[in-house]
DNA sequence: ATCAGATGTTAACTTGAAGCAACATTAAGG
DNA sequence: CCTTAATGTTGCTTCAAGTTAACATCTGAT
């Protein structure tokens, strides 16, 4: 992370809240299912320490080592509804019959808005 | 990423395609939101490269930059129904009236299960 | 059809993430 | 209590993630 001015050396509060919360509820499932870190690190093929960067919500870990983790405790079908476009009701909202596959909006008249 | 052994490379069918759905889905919300790459990574605080490595799935990317669109997207909510331990099924009968901070399994015995 | 802007691609460079090892600390089991 | 495994911590090395820049390509609006 060359320039040092990135959302992971100081993420917005509720970015790095939701970090904690995340790796704190993986560790939940990893102790529930009585692992060790090393058991799980092996089983995702990291090393421990990686493990304890996750369950510590650490913002600048791989996102691999985040979903391998909840991939091998069983939990990864949670992450298929995040952002889930069927759910997501303010984006359909936004969206009212558009599909666009590159973000432009009219620009001619000088709309108001 | 010294050892070249890494989910980041090469991970389980499973996780990329969890990884690429996610993406997708980010990448949906944000064109629904009428949101150039370079607008959501600026409001994130990173480059647009990595965005579109966000929207590709890319496993290696930091889970920040990932969290960090849901974040701008509004769609942070999402995120905390991951592993919630009381959704978690699986690991509320695996308890069964455990709550260690360690995980460390009897041995004395050799138990029968 | 044309044009402007969004996205994809490549390359070179910098910094920190992840691996490993050794030790300290903590807590579960007996 | 006492043992021992699990977890936290530190320092070091290595390699790739992220940045920037320039160019190519595609897409949507007019």
């Amino acid at each position: 992370m060359p320039n040092p001015t990135t959302i992971a050396t100081a993420p917005p509060a509720a970015v790095e809240a939701a970090l904690e919360r995340l790796g704190q509820n993986i560790r939940t499932a990893r102790l529930r299912r009585l692992l060790t870190q090393a058991q799980l690190a092996e089983r995702v093929g990291i090393s421990r320490f990686v493990v304890a960067g996750v369950e510590q919500g650490k913002p600048s870990t791989g996102i691999a080592a985040y979903v391998g983790a909840l991939w091998a405790l069983g939990l990864l079908e949670d992450l298929l509804a995040v952002a889930d476009p069927s759910e997501d009701a303010q984006g359909m909202a936004l969206e009212r019959a558009r599909a666009p596959k590159r973000a432009r909006r009219a620009q001619t008249l000088d709309d108001d808005f």
